[in-house]
DNA sequence: AGGGGCAAGTGACATCGTAT
DNA sequence: ATACGATGTCACTTGCCCCT
């Protein structure tokens, strides 16, 4: 079999795509989600939300391409996703997904993924030890037919019919829900319970809309929030010169100490950077306020100021040095002393200590499809419900994990002994409200220690939020 | 060591088209 | 004329590689 194309990264020339058009069905850019609530109504089917790297794949004649979001060729950046050509042999396909690279518990892991994302060509050991994997979670096009005008369902179905699962370990096709009403915050529950990034609802009718941003698809970010100190700014520049470009955040730790915990770069409108701006400039001072070293990077033009400003954040995770993911200002504390904005943050982004659930341990099981709760029969993908709720039903395709990877495996909703539903800053007045759904500091830091995982089977299955299964 | 580039993301805001 | 929704642009984050 030829191997794939290997090509160094480089962006796309409209010569360039003329040629992967005619080499290819089409050269197709990624449709779009915006972001949003989980749509409840009927009509919409359900994924979870990948942390990873999105990638156009096209497949043919055992050759493989893969295209970044920006049309960048990635190909020769993930060489053992050549999997994809060898499974679909005598094939011609253009799939969209997600290459993701999976922690020790199978869960993608945005952090390790970087460690691979900026290698053109990755050595023997960086592919041991950060090996990624492609979820397929669409199909656009499939040996000359254009799917592209067929609903989402229609394309589904004919992924599903593709030899993807269970025969390579850099490979899969994740599951999804084609959805009931409430099935969405299931989905929405068992993502928050597993550390997961959020859901994506996609409408059952809706054609795939190449490199739109679309309604017919919203994603539902897990976020957090917690209250930091201010203790300095750094200037913006463009359209934010003369004001505040980002400003450094802490918290206290067990020992009194402010523990540095990054930067808020977003959130604000004009007024409220006007109003900071005048209440930091009150508050300057020579001194850097956090304990330990502030990075030089993040300590380059800062003006440290009196950590007395206490603001509400909200946050999509942890980074592994301690830092807060791409945290968002949400308004001020003025209710709030300094001392009672604490870190007690969790040592990475909160997730559940149970592990390998995401991918199945045995690639060779015989029923990949829903179990029915009392009959255990097979339900072929679809959600089998009993007196208008969700029993239980598998999460993502079967992929075979590295050996020094596999894991435990869990079945969720049966033991999340917490608050079912997040907490909403709509009960906290002073601040407005924001897309997405919000768990409380208190609640993540929690939700790691209360076991929501066990085995089963090789496959996850969700439980329904309100108790069945 | 430092800066640029790239991936993911967030959010605000300007602009455009359509409806009232 | 005004209001509203959709869309695109811009500035910001982390973390990595690569080049100077």
């Amino acid at each position: 079999m030829r191997r794939g194309l290997v090509r160094a990264e480089t962006r796309v020339s409209a010569r360039r795509a003329q040629e992967l058009a005619t080499a290819w069905p089409a050269l197709v850019r990624p449709m779009l989600a915006i972001p949003g609530e989980v749509p409840t109504e009927p009509g919409w089917g359900y994924e979870f939300k990948w942390d990873g790297v999105r990638a156009i794949a096209y497949v043919a004649d055992g050759e493989l391409r893969l295209m970044s979001r920006n049309d960048l060729d990635v190909t020769r950046c993930y060489p053992e996703l050549i999997d994809l050509a060898e499974l679909l042999a005598g094939y011609r396909v253009v799939l969209d997904g997600e290459i993701v690279s999976l922690d020790r518990a199978g869960r993608p892991d945005f952090g390790l993924l970087q460690s691979r994302m900026h290698v053109q060509r990755p050595g023997p050991a960086l592919l041991h030890r950060v090996p990624v994997a492609y979820f397929a979670f669409d199909l656009l096009h499939h040996d000359g037919d254009s799917l592209l005008a067929e609903p989402y369902r229609a394309r589904r179905d004919r992924l599903a019919g593709l030899p993807l699962e269970g025969r390579s370990r850099s490979v899969a096709v994740p599951r999804w829900w084609p959805g009931w009403p409430g099935d969405g915050e299931a989905v929405l529950a068992a993502a928050r319970e597993h550390g997961l990034e959020g859901v994506m609802a996609k409408r059952l009718d809706s054609r795939y809309q190449p490199g739109r941003r679309s309604r017919s698809w919203i994603k539902t970010a897990l976020t957090h929030t917690m209250d930091v100190v201010v203790g300095g700014w750094k200037p913006g520049e463009g359209h934010r010169s003369g004001t505040i470009g980002s400003l450094l955040v802490g918290a206290y730790g067990g020992e009194g100490e402010l523990r540095y915990l990054g930067h808020v770069g977003t959130g604000f409108t004009r007024r409220v950077l006007a109003d900071l701006y005048t209440r930091l400039s009150g508050l300057e001072t020579d001194a850097d306020p956090f304990a330990g070293t502030v990075p030089r990077e993040h300590a380059r033009d800062v003006r440290w100021v009196r950590p007395l400003l206490v603001a509400e954040i909200s946050y999509r995770g942890v980074t592994r040095d301690g830092r807060l993911r791409a945290a968002s200002w949400r308004g001020l504390r003025p209710d709030k002393a300094p001392a009672e904005a604490r870190t007690d943050l969790p040592p990475c982004s909160p997730r559940p200590r149970s592990a390998g659930w995401l991918l199945g341990a045995e690639p060779e099981r015989p029923s990949r499809g829903l179990v029915h709760p009392d009959t255990g029969e097979a339900g072929g993908g679809q959600p089998i419900r009993q007196r208008g709720r969700i029993h239980r039903h598998h999460c993502v395709g079967q992929v075979q994990q590295p050996e020094h990877r596999r894991g435990d495996t869990v079945r969720a909703g049966q033991h999340a002994a917490g608050p079912q539903h997040p907490v909403r800053l709509g009960e906290q007045p002073v601040l407005p409200r924001r897309r997405g759904h919000v768990v409380q500091h208190g609640e993540a830091q929690h939700r790691g220690e209360r076991g929501v995982g066990q085995r089963h089977g090789g496959a996850v299955a969700l439980g329904h939020p309100h108790g069945a299964g």
